[in-house]
DNA sequence: GCGCAAGACGTTTTT
DNA sequence: CGTCTTGCGC
């Protein structure tokens, strides 16, 4: 009856059928880990643990269910009852039920980034302080960082390493900000992303009865992609497993590509001293089974560069498989076209399918050109990520009435509808409820539904209307499931009617957008897997939906995939194309320029390459467009850290160019060294020229140039101001330097500063 | 408070 | 090149 077993090797058959105590297994890419994982599970219930005391954490919904199928068909429809999904999800769900011990309602909202960004900009805002020095994006991912840290708003201001970091980054507000953010997320019953864990934490923390019923409900508890686990994370397994200590996690630390969010490699090593070396079975499996020789050992070329890395030595039995090809395009669009053709041709000689192919690149940015190509050719595509169906504005716009509906201390869904549709509410009389309502400590709601009270006239008025809609829509929730609900707030808001009274085009597929939220809702409702069908249960899945969880919404599959490599983990292609492989691009300029290794990028070089089972092409251009002007690229570096052998390509070269230079004065603004190297080159060229100058250069990470204590301060992007000073703070020249490759168009937002004497 | 026009600013990667 | 903010007349 287990003939499952039969079809493994030895040490996945180990893994599988591995009994109690805690267990790591190291897979490397293509071992079949998924393959174990599923197994596992089936193999643990066959032998007598319940499903319902099974809790497996993958790193992408669609993971979980489709795990979750495979199980099924090996030991039957008992598969439902484990409790499976991603770490947000399953803690969310948990988070739900106790939500009364840490001061939440079960309802509670979840910001996304968005939300979370524009309530710091509030915030920012309220304080008086600068929102040039304090912009949202750093602010938030400062916030992000600690609490991934497990570091709370007071430990944050006592903490005097962070409050000198800070200070040396000049905010030293930063912390301030945390702090007020904190209690606005929590009178607003709402969590950030980061807070899902942060706050399990704190529950298991100061609820040890919660803690305890957790513990020993989950009796095996196992952890898929451990090498993209956070401290936050890690430390609710670690506290989920301590009754039991059956844990069993399954990760590549060659496939770490997530510590820009916190992920920790080092949860690797700290898992062995954490349950004890000698007790801690590790397992690893080293034979892929996925690619040829070729990729395999292409890939093993990248990552042998790396230094940190546990010892391990992936291999394959596979054919040797075509070698890898180059192709070099001259410009974006023609690298699409040339992909593209290359795609048709080999689908036609093989004769395979659209879904054999991917497309995989390094920014959601870069799939324009190759949308392009495909759709000349008639090629169909599906794009994975990038601006989601509920990024848009007309979809967020009736969520946030949603949202309002079932939790009326949300800010930032008030502050998203209450003026839409236009109700003669303009931002002084939102932003001042949003601070009677912090001052006052109390939720949104108790200022809007006595806001004669507190706001006079015309716009008193009106929220008192909104006031009444609101509360109309609230009545509502009790009786009806979250489609009746939904479509009559879509309806009775106002949105819908907006939305069908513009007849340009992109009004009409607003409004056609907003029917497939409302369709989508009617899915979940008649969706017999789900048995909560209130609209709080369905606000909650939509969002933590992962970018691979979206679905197409047309019937056809066969589609060709494009999606960032981040995306691309845990997928396999029988076909890749890993595109733009360009200096600045991949590796990323923002690597580049921050002086870190670039060992993160390389690992995500290797997880591209071994998506692929069969045939592996790669490509860049020459030129690009970046904000609309023509920007010339060298090739990746990555493309010759690949031993060469493994590779078919075209002779590279750097393009040919000539350098110019000018002298800038300091202290000038970036806008006038773009105006100065732009009548520069016209003046000096018959033809108008191509200033090349790569950004990473702005700093010169090489400081040679420098003359000792001196420094160049620049702002990232070209932006801002250029300045030179020596080190008693004298203003000194700076030079700007460009290359002309004989292109019509000037690039100068990426400028090369060199230092005069 | 609204709407339009000119201007500023920006790109990793994602739950 | 887009998108979002800012400034101004109404």
């Amino acid at each position: 009856m287990i003939d499952y077993l039969s079809s493994l090797n030895e040490p996945q058959r180990l893994a599988v059928m591995h009994g109690d105590g805690p267990l790591m297994i190291i897979a490397g890419a293509g071992s079949g880990k998924t393959r174990v994982l599923t197994y596992r599970i089936a193999y643990l219930i066959e032998n007598g643990v319940d499903p319902f005391r099974i809790l497996s954490l993958t790193f992408t919904n669609k993971a979980a269910g489709e795990m979750r199928h495979r199980i099924e068909r090996v030991i039957g429809t008992e598969a439902r009852n484990i409790w499976m999904g991603t770490f947000h999800s399953v803690f969310a769900k948990i988070l739900r039920i106790e939500a009364k011990a840490i001061g939440y309602t079960s309802n509670f909202s979840i910001y996304d980034t968005d939300d979370s960004k524009s309530l710091i900009r509030s915030i920012v805002r309220e304080m008086g302080l600068d929102d040039k020095v304090y912009r949202a994006n750093n602010v938030f991912s400062r916030i992000s960082g600690a609490k991934n840290r497990l570091i709370g708003p007071d430990d944050y201001l006592n903490n005097p390493i962070i409050q000198a970091d800070d200070a040396a980054a000049r905010m030293p507000e930063v912390g301030r900000i945390y702090k007020q953010y904190s209690l606005r997320c929590f009178q607003a019953n709402a969590m950030d992303f980061d807070d899902l864990l942060f706050n399990t934490n704190v529950l298991f923390r100061d609820h040890l009865d919660i803690l305890h019923k957790y513990q020993h409900k989950f009796q095996h508890v196992l952890v898929d992609e451990f090498q993209d686990t956070n401290v936050s994370q890690y430390l609710i397994t670690r506290k989920l497993a301590a009754v039991h200590q059956n844990i069993c996690i399954v990760g590549d630390d060659a496939q770490s590509i997530y510590a820009f969010r916190g992920a920790n490699i080092e949860n690797i090593l700290n898992f062995q001293r954490d349950y004890g070396k000698e007790n801690v079975k590790v397992i690893k499996l080293e034979q892929n089974y996925r690619s040829t020789k070729t990729i395999v050992q292409a890939a093993n070329s990248i990552i042998s560069r790396n230094r940190s890395q546990l010892e391990k030595h992936v291999f394959t039995d596979n054919e040797e498989g075509p070698l890898i090809d180059i192709i070099k395009a001259s410009s974006d669009n023609e690298e699409g076209r040339l992909i593209a053709t290359s795609l048709f041709e080999i689908k036609m000689q093989e004769g395979l399918k659209n879904t054999d192919f991917a497309i995989l690149y390094r920014t959601n940015a870069q799939s324009r050109a190759f949308e392009e190509a495909l759709r000349k050719l008639s090629i169909k595509y599906r794009i994975i990520g990038g601006t989601s169906f509920y990024q848009r504005k007309e979809i967020k716009d009736l969520l946030a009435y949603l949202r309002f509906t079932v939790n009326q201390s949300d800010e930032e869904a008030f502050k998203r509808i209450i003026n839409l549709p236009k109700r003669g509410i303009g931002d002084t009389t939102v932003a001042k409820i949003a601070v009677l309502a912090a001052e006052k400590q109390v939720p949104i709601w108790e200022i809007v539904s006595n806001v004669t009270k507190h706001v006079a006239g015309r716009a008193g008025i009106a929220i008192e209307g909104f006031a009444d809609l609101i509360k109309s829509f609230k009545l509502m929730l009790e009786k009806k499931d979250a489609y009746d609900v939904a479509s009559h707030i879509a309806k009775a808001s106002g949105i819908l009617k907006e939305l069908y009274e513009d007849k340009t085009v992109e009004g009409l597929a607003r409004y056609e957008n907003v029917q497939e939220l409302l369709n989508a809702i009617k899915e979940f409702v008649d969706n017999p897997e789900n048995d909560d069908k209130s609209l709080s249960s369905f606000l909650q899945s939509v969002s933590l939906l992962t970018t691979a969880d979206e679905d197409d919404k047309d019937g056809d599959n066969d589609k060709v995939t494009l999606m960032t490599i981040h995306a691309a983990k845990g997928l396999e292609f029988r076909n890749v194309f890993i595109v733009g492989m360009e200096e600045d691009l991949f590796p990323s300029q923002m690597m580049l320029e921050s002086r870190a290794d670039l060992e993160e990028e390389r690992r995500l070089f290797y997880v591209a390459i071994t998506r692929a089972e069969k045939r592996l092409t790669m490509s860049y251009a020459e030129t690009r467009y970046h904000y609309g002007r023509l920007k010339v690229c060298e090739p990746s570096r990555f493309l010759m850290e690949v031993d060469q052998r493994y590779l078919k390509m075209a002779r590279m070269r750097m393009s040919d160019s000539t350098t110019q230079e000018r002298e800038v004065p300091s202290g000038g603004s970036m806008s006038f060294v773009r105006s100065l190297a732009q009548k520069t080159a016209k003046s000096q060229s018959p033809q108008p020229a191509v200033a090349h100058i790569p950004s990473a250069d702005f700093a010169p990470s090489d400081t040679s140039g420098l003359a000792p204590g001196m420094r160049v301060e620049h702002m990232k992007f070209g932006f801002g101001t250029v300045k030179l000073v020596d080190q008693n703070g004298t203003d000194r020249k700076a030079i700007i330097q460009f290359e002309t490759a004989g292109e019509k168009t000037l690039l100068l937002s990426f400028a090369k500063l060199r230092i005069v004497e």
